[in-house]
Formats: structure tokens, sequence, C-alpha cells
DNA sequence: GCAAGGTC
């Protein structure tokens, strides 16, 4: 005769319960109420394996258990946060908790087998034991099996309950070394930061409200602070640096038009951005060299899973992360979505999405595109995106809400409601098609590009109206071969940018790729930033460290303990628990030695106290008689505004600071940032470019140049309202003589503005460019520099002065003697060789270097003028630089890289110093040094 | 008064 079971199976989710019973019993399941209101019991028989048994499903709701210290260590001041390391620990059922756990014992001591139906991941793994702890106090006897399942469907739930298997002992000890790591040094450097800070500022006058503030410490919150607080000193550390490009567009007559955009994209070097750019106004006529057309598809988003919805929700609906979880917490709770805590982005090909797409098909708003998809006309099978849970689908609307009956929610919980639906309906949808035209058109010997697209049907975008694809629908109609006159062609000027602050969206994203956080607990580290008073958000929405966030980070820096604030930390920890979890390493031996490095960590950090306290009186005063750090609580003294670093020997560069005192920080970021604050604002000049409106010219009626003109850095008793001629450099009041038709105003030559420019030692950008960046890109020396050197180097060589400063405007003068050509480059047999006398280590002495477009930042092929002329201008083919058979005299023959000493007098970029007789500069790489031949470098 | 992870 066969004995009847009783079967206990425990989801982590009431709904889990629910649905499994569901399935599995026909949806004749019995529902009886439990101790537990959230948790009822589903009943039915059903045959497992052949044996006929009672099969009771109840469920938990998360962790059924909680880590903590006992009783003694858990008031702060009974013991040193130290101590925490070595502290016992103990496993207990919280408070709120209790009914789940007599609910199960009552269904235990009732059942012989237990089934957990948990969800497939280590956490579900866990809770899995603790169900089990508590279930085999109830009934020793139990027999334990794990339900394995990867959706929440009837096939695939009968064929889990006809292959039981066992729990993974190992996921669920991964999962305990995890917690206990996390209570350890959560509680340890907690109770440091806060007991060392909480007394000794005055915190009410810095915003942070709390009689008795923590300054909490988390191994995903820290991570996460520490991601605002090196963009933000990314941002602090960050130089301006101009770059040319040249920009040119064409209206045909029919009305179309375009933008050529330059394949160079760039150049940070204005002598050869504005050769390149005179090449092209010599010779103007575009040619359209290759015309490519051809139909493309944007296909749908894929299916939300909940970071991919937290993502959007912010960027289309301003939705905060916390906030938008909560309402889709809401939604799923009254039926309207699936569970909104999924790593999956994958439907279930046995999922009956035409049914839930049918569900709309009245809807005034999206009806008559759920019924385009229901034909068949538009539907589409959904894309996926490769992550799987194994526990629940991706986020999609289960109910139809019609717009007079949810009156009553919130307008954030109808936007995000509509916003899951269209997205749904978007990703059952089919791609949108368009015509896409790529042109490419060479002007010289430049090539641009320009794209045009038009859309053709727009199919899931029709649905999903944040949807953009924009593109250019208006291109003129090219052919190979055809020329044009470009309708304007100029060179323009732009500024490097710092990176911008963090949005949540990219705080988010840089948290999941260095697995800080769960997609259900990622929203909640962020907010706790915002709680703990550790970051900000502006109005536009973007993060950025306090002060505090920001001191708290900076003084583990300065103790040499980046490591706990650095995002690795938790992809460092988890990298430990996964050995546990796949069984290569026992979770003591593990969590010992994890223990120990964070305890050496904290008796480091103990150690070194007094540098938090600087670093955190460096944003806040002391409070009166607490005993804070003061010298060190306020401004620094002024200093010398540019310098060297008295800390760590690096540069000191002017900042932008958010504080009314100005003061550099150095630029050793993140290293050092000690500051230096100035008793008044500093004189910076006014860079500002404006368009010129005036000096445009008209050469040939074939088009129109507009040459920038540059408010020049003003100097004290200058002129204010003089303006600098980009080509020829002169200043002057009103137009420029050379490009146009008034006089020049300014003074010239020494003494005159660029004399009194190169005094100050500034270039032509902004000012702390050139103080910080000597040896840098950025660093050529200011335009009164070169011309003070190319005027020595001309005295010596006997040639008459002023060469370049009368020249008249064109190639040969748009530089002085800086640059003239293009020569015909034996490397690529075009005009690309162009002449340059290279500002920064070779003073006076031009050379050739070319400029072709294939060399982005122009080749290293290059000659000295002198040689090349000499030669009458050579034909035959040279290698690169180190393989030309006529390198520089000074330097002999380099083999590689190494540039010549003309004349012994090469400066060493870094110093500004003549280099030895022996010295090389290596024109590869800019080091200089002893190498005869190769640089080592 | 502390962590992070579940969930309601």
């Amino acid at each position: 005769m066969q004995r009847t079971l009783t079967v206990l199976n425990v989801a982590e989710k009431n709904s889990i319960a629910k649905q499994v019973s569901a399935a599995l019993s026909n949806n004749s399941a019995a529902r009886a109420n439990s101790c537990s209101n959230y948790n009822p019991l589903f009943s039915f028989p059903y045959a497992l394996s052949g044996t006929p048994c009672e099969m009771v499903f109840t469920s938990v709701a998360g962790h059924l258990m909680e880590l903590d210290f006992p009783e003694p260590y858990k008031k702060w001041h009974s013991c040193s946060p130290l101590e925490l390391y070595g502290a016992p620990v103990v496993k207990y059922v919280p408070q709120d908790k209790k009914a789940i756990e007599r609910n199960l014992k009552e269904q235990a001591r009732k059942c012989q087998w237990l089934i957990l139906w948990l969800d497939c991941d280590r956490e579900g793994e866990n809770i899995a034991f603790e169900v089990i702890d508590v279930c085999k106090k109830a009934n020793p006897r139990l027999v334990i099996k794990r339900a394995k399942f990867s959706a929440l469907v009837k096939r695939e739930l009968e064929r889990s309950v006809h292959n039981l298997g066992l729990p993974d002992e190992n996921l669920s000890k991964a999962v305990d070394a995890r917690q206990e790591i996390d209570l350890r040094i959560g509680a340890s450097f907690t109770r440091f930061q806060t007991l060392l800070l909480q007394e000794k500022f005055n915190w009410e006058e810095h915003g942070i409200h709390d009689e008795r503030p923590v300054f909490s410490y988390g191994p995903c919150q820290f991570p996460t602070l520490g991601l605002l607080v090196q963009r933000q000193w990314e941002i602090q550390a960050h130089v301006a640096e101009p770059f040319w490009y040249i920009y040119a567009m064409y209206r045909a007559p029919e009305g179309q038009s375009c933008v050529l955009h330059w394949q160079r994209d760039r150049l940070y070097d204005h002598v050869i951005a504005t050769i390149l750019y005179e090449t092209c106004v010599e010779a103007p006529t575009a040619t359209v060299t290759k015309v490519d057309a051809r139909q493309k598809l944007r296909y749908p988003p894929l299916p939300l899973a909940t970071l991919s919805l937290q993502k959007e929700a912010i960027t289309h609906l301003r939705l905060p992360g916390e906030r938008m979880m909560k309402l889709a917490e809401e939604l799923y709770q009254e039926g309207f979505i699936s569970y909104p805590r999924t790593e999956t982005d994958v439907f279930d090909p046995a999922y009956d999405l035409k049914a839930l797409v049918r569900e709309h098909l009245n809807d005034a708003r999206w009806g008559q595109h759920a019924q385009r998809m229901d034909s068949g006309e538009m539907w589409a099978v959904p894309r996926g995106g490769g992550h799987d849970d194994h526990a629940h689908p991706p986020i999609h609307p289960t109910r139809w809400s019609a717009p007079d009956a949810n009156q009553g929610w919130q307008p954030d919980k109808r936007r995000l409601y509509e916003f899951i639906v269209r997205s749904f309906l978007a990703s059952c949808s089919k791609p949108a098609v368009g015509f896409e035209t790529q042109v490419e058109v060479a002007i010289a010997a430049e090539a641009f590009r320009t794209t045009g697209l038009m859309v053709k049907e727009r199919n899931w975008m029709e649905v999903f109206p944040w949807a953009r694809w924009g593109g250019n629908d208006n291109l003129p109609v090219f052919s190979v071969n055809q020329t044009f006159m470009p309708t304007e062609l100029l060179l323009k000027e732009g500024m490097t940018h710092a990176p911008p602050k963090l949005s949540e969206r990219d705080l988010i994203s840089a948290m999941e790729r260095h697995g800080i956080g769960t997609d259900a607990t990622v929203a909640d580290h962020i907010q706790k930033q915002l709680d703990r008073g550790y970051a900000v958000k502006d109005a536009a929405q973007l993060f950025a460290p306090t002060p505090l966030g920001e001191a708290l980070v900076a003084s583990y820096h300065k103790m040499g303990l980046s490591n706990l604030w650095q995002p690795t930390l938790r992809g460092a920890i988890e990298h430990n628990i996964t050995e546990v979890a796949r069984g290569l390493r026992p979770k003591q031996a593990v969590l010992d030695e994890a223990v120990q490095h964070f305890r050496g960590d904290y008796i480091a950090a103990a150690g070194k106290q007094a540098m938090m306290m600087e670093e955190v009186g460096r944003f806040f005063g002391p409070r009166a008689g607490g005993g804070g750090p003061g010298e060190a609580a306020g401004a620094l003294p002024p200093g010398e505004p540019i310098g060297a670093c008295a800390s760590c020997g690096l540069y000191l560069m002017l900042c932008k600071p958010a504080e009314e005192t100005p003061f550099v920080a150095c630029s050793g970021a993140p290293l050092c940032r000690q500051r230096v604050y100035f008793p008044r604002p500093t004189q910076t000049a006014d860079i500002s470019n404006q368009p010129c409106g005036t000096c445009q010219l008209d050469r040939g009626g074939l088009r129109k140049i507009c040459f920038r003109l540059r408010r020049a850095a003003i100097p004290p008793g200058f002129d204010a309202e003089m303006v600098a001629c980009v080509l020829c450099d002169q200043r002057f009041k009103d137009l420029c003589e050379a490009c146009g038709t008034a006089r020049p105003a300014g003074q010239r030559g020494r003494g005159g503005l660029g004399g009194a420019v190169a005094g100050r030692g500034q270039g032509r950008g902004a000012a702390p460019r050139g103080a910080a960046r000597a040896n840098g890109r950025g660093g050529q020396p200011g335009r009164g520099q070169r011309r003070q050197r190319d005027s020595d180097d001309e005295e010596e060589r006997g040639r008459p002065r002023g060469r370049g400063r009368t020249a008249p405007r064109g190639r040969g003068g748009g530089r002085g003697s800086n640059a003239r050509g293009p020569h015909m480059c034996p490397q690529h047999g075009q005009p690309c060789l162009v002449l340059i006398s290279n500002s920064a280590g070779n003073p006076g002495r031009a050379y050739l270097r070319c400029a072709h477009p294939s060399e982005a930042q122009g080749c290293l092929d290059f000659a000295w003028e002198d040689e090349w002329n000499g030669q009458g201008g050579r034909t035959e083919a040279r290698g690169r630089a180190g393989n030309m058979g006529h390198g520089p005299r000074g330097a002999g023959r380099q083999q590689h890289g190494g540039r010549g000493n003309a004349g012994g007098r090469l400066m060493n970029a870094a110093t500004g110093l003549p280099l030895d007789a022996n010295e090389r500069s290596c024109f590869k790489c800019g080091q200089n040094g002893h190498f005869a031949n190769v640089c080592p470098n």
C-alpha cells in the first residue's frame, strides 16, 4: 500500500508559492491562512514520482535570519571597534520574521518532506538553509529536497518537481562568509568614523542636522562614493586644451544642406591645422569620392530587467531609481506588472506574449498598435539580452489598466506603468527601417564625411515616443566624382571639456560593471549617499560628492588605504567568496583571510586617524571647544599661485573652485590634492573667442572665409579691445591690415604685446595651461616666446630680422617663418609635407613634417629645412624619422626617434634648460636622456 | 546608532 506524504514546499515569495501551486494543481489549490499574514498556505493533492502526497505550499519573505554581534558587542562603547574582528557573531530570526518561523515550524511538524523553491542563486540557496535550519528544529526527520526551475511555467515546474536535487551548501556558505565580512568591516569602520568625527566638528553649520550623525561605512556604499569622488578629482584635474578643426558646410541650390565632418576630427596642433586649412582654402573645390546608400534597421529595446528599467526611467521619466522601485513594487503588488526585481532580459519562448498584448487591444493610447501586433502585421519575436536569473521573466505588464480606472494613482505611477507597457509592446514590434546615405568628400587632400538618414518605417518607435532616430533627412543628392563649392569653409577652434559629473544612469552602469550591489540594492546604495550627506544631486540630476564625502575618501587615500573605497573592493570580496561557492576553498579559510586583511586595514586607519581629522578639518571648522584639528581646519595660508607643490613636488595648477576663495590644487590628483588658497581672486586672461564679424574675406567671389579673431590675453596697460589675428598674430585695434583693410594699432616686437604676453609665461589658451603642463601637448610656449626664440636664432644665423613679422597674409606668412609648404611628400606622393619650426626644443631650425590625412597627428617623417633646400628638395622616398638618411647634423644619424641637436642648442622641453652635449631628446616620445642612438623608451 | 542582502 502506498504511503501518502505530506510535503512542505517553501518559496521565497508568496507570488511564487501561488504560481507554482496553481500550475501544479491546475488551479485547484486550496488557500488557507497561516500564522503569518503575508505567507498563506496553498494545498492540493499531487503524485510525486508516483507517490500520492499532499502538497503544502508556503513562503518566506527574503532572508529569514539576520547576522549580528551578540548583546555585549552591540553597544558602541562596550568594546573597541577592533574587537569586532574577533567577536562572535550570531544568526537569529529577528522579531519581524517570528510569525514566518512559527508558520514553518508548525507545518514542518506535519510533513515528511521539505522541498525548497527559493530563487536559484546564491542568496536563494542561503535562504534555503535558513528554512532548513528552522524546519529541522521542529522535525529532524524531514527529507530535504531542492527544486531548481528556470521559469514559472507549468511545463518547467513539472520538470523541476520530478527532478528534485539537494541544496548546495557551498553556495550558502559563500553567502554566510559575505555576510560576516560585510558585518565586521561595516560595523567596525562605521563606529571608527562616527566616534572620531561626530563630536569634533560643527555639523549643523554644514547642513548635517542630526544631533549625532552617523558616518556609515560599507563595502558597497564606499566604493559607490569612491566612484563619485574619483570623477570629482578627474574634473578638478582637467586642464582645458584648445583644438582646431576644419568646418565645411554645403547648401545645394535646391535648398538641401549638410555639414561635412573632417575625417581627422580635430587637431591639437594649431600650426598643422592652419596649414591643412590653408591647403583647402587654396583648392576649395570639393569632390565626392564615395557614396554609399543602404537600408538600415533600428531594433527595438530589449525586454526590461531591473537595472535597465532604472536607467530608462531615470533618462525618460526622470524618476530616481529608488522612487521608481517603490512605484514598481506597488504596481507589482496590485498585479499590473510582473516581479520588478529581475536580472532577466529575455522572454522564455514558451511565454504567451500575444496573450499579454491582447490585454491592451482596447486602449485608446496604444490599442491600435497592439491590434497591429496581434494581427501579426507589427509583431516580431522580442530579442534577448542574454541575462537570465532563471526565476523571473523580464519586467512586463500583466494586466491592462484602463485610464479611468487608475485615476487614484500618483502621476509618476501612471507614467511608470505607461512606460512599462510601451516598452513591452515596443520590444515585441518590428524594427524601424531607415535609408542611410554616407558620402565621402575630398577638399584638397583633406577627407570629409557626411551622412543622411531617411526614416522609412517607424514601427516600434510608433508606440515608444521616447525613441529618437534622428539624422539629416535633407541631404543634397551626391554622385561620385561630382564637384561642388562648399558654402562655408572655416577653421574653427574648440576646447576640451572636463568629463561631466556622473548621472544616476552613469553611476548605475559603473556599479553594475564593478559588481557593487545587486539589481535590488543598487538604488539603495545611491540613495544612501544622499541620506548620509556624502553626495548631493543637482538640478540637472547629476551627482557630486559633498566636502564630507570627498574628505572621507581622501582620508583613506592619504592613509594609503585606498582599497577601502576603490570600486574594485566589492569585486575583490566577491572573487574570494566565489571560490567558496565553487567548493575550491573552505569558507573558514576565506573568511579568516578577509577578516585578517581588513583587521590590518583597521589598525592602520586607527593609527593614522589624525589624517582623517585633518582632511575633514579642511572642509569643516571645529566645534568650539571640541578639540578639533585647529590650524588645519581653515583655509591654507596664501602661497605662490603657481609652482611646485610643497608636498609632492608636482605642479600646482589653477582651479575653478566652488568655494569663494580661489585656490590652486596640486595636479598630482588623486595623489596629493594639496590646496593653496589665494587672498584675492586671481587675474585671469579673457580668453573668450568671438567670431569675427568684420574680417570676412572675399576671395574671387568663391566663398566667404572667416578668420576668427581671438581676444588676446590683456596685460596691464594694454587696450582691452585689442584682438589678435589667428594667422599672422599681429595685434590690432580695428581690422587686420594683412587680412583686410584697416590699420594695425598694436605695438610690435619686443616690448609690444607679444613680448609682454611671453613675459607672463602664457600660451595662447587659458592661463594655467602653459604653466602646469610644461611638457604636455598643451605646453607649447606662448606665441611671444616662440617668436623670441625665432628672432634670437635668426640673429645668430645672420639672417635679416623680421621675416615673419612683415610677411603678408598667406601660407608663407601664416605664422611668421614657422610654417610653409606644403612640399611633395615622398612617403605619400602628395604635397602633404609641411615646413615647421618646432617650437618645443628646436629653436630656429625649421623641419619638414608630414601632415597626410592618414597620420592623424602628423607622421614622423621629417627633415631639416636647410638640408632639404640644400639638396634642392628631395624626391626619393625616405622612411620614418629614424630611417631617414639625412638626420639632423648635431645628433648624428639617429636610428630610432633621436631628435637632432641643432648646434647644441636643443632645449629640454620639461625643464626649459639647454640639453648638455650628450643629451638627446627623443623625437617620438619627447623624453630627454643620455642615449646615443636608440631611445630606451 | 553600524553592513548588505532578501522581501511586503
